[in-house]
DNA sequence: GTACGTGCAAAGGTTTTGCATTACA
DNA sequence: TGTAATGCAAAACCTTTGCACGTAC
């Protein structure tokens, strides 16, 4: 785990359970995930304080937030450059570690200055495939 | 004008003016813009009638939506395939017409069948560059 | 005439906020 | 002890839905 009192964080029992319950989770979860999953071993866990400590570490840069699924917003404490996989059935996020080269000439940029860039693939994942037969 | 008849749609006067605004729009309008500007030529349009005609719309794949602001769906009647740059500062959405290779190998699929990608590029448009100082 | 669209209001779902209480440091 | 986090409830949004009425075809 990172360290987060160098922060300024102070490191309460609540948000040591957020944080591992991040760390490491590649299922891109939405908060509503993360509070019924914290909120077994702690019960007295409010859905505010998950908002606000994913805000506050997104805000120091420790979680990013995926915007993809149009229906809510999903966190991803993977910080590593990488790209999305959804599928369109049952909305499930997979990653995918592939370095596209996404160079964009000057003259198409409209005069933006592009600091970043993300690519998403739908698609339907293995198991509505099953289900839909194929 | 496509041929929204011929899809069965009953060409009301509110629908053919949500289409004139539409047409040919590259603002990445949502609901509510889209709203705003019609209401005023049309001021008993609702806001329901602007949901349903822009899903309908998209069922019959006459428009796309954009998931890249996290906090609203923004529509894009432009169905050739590019990709899109939001400024990080004010929202705004430009179109980048660029055909990227985005092929992904079999065994980075992870067992999906993919259907589509998107690509987004985060940046600052040129006017918020001028008001921050570059 | 009939099926479909409209408009209003209400409901639904997600996310944010205000505020008193609690607890980390 | 002081500052920041928590938890609850309420509010703020965006979007969808139910239903009575109206209208395109």
């Amino acid at each position: 785990m990172m360290k987060y009192k160098e922060l300024g964080l102070k490191l309460t029992p609540q948000r040591l359970s957020i944080l591992s319950c991040l760390e490491g989770n590649r299922d891109h979860p939405t908060a509503e995930d993360i509070y019924r999953k914290v909120s077994k071993k702690f019960p007295t866990m409010s859905l505010a304080t998950v908002y606000n400590t994913l805000e506050t570490l997104k805000r120091h840069g420790k979680l990013a937030s995926i915007t993809i699924d149009p229906d809510k917003k999903h966190f991803d404490p993977n910080l590593e450059k990488h790209h999305h996989l959804i599928c369109s059935s049952c909305k499930k996020i997979a990653d995918i570690h592939i370095d596209f080269d996404l160079a964009v000439p000057r003259e198409a940029t409209q005069g933006f200055q592009i600091t970043g860039s993300q690519v998403e693939f739908y698609g339907i994942c293995p198991e509505c495939r099953k289900k839909s037969g194929r």
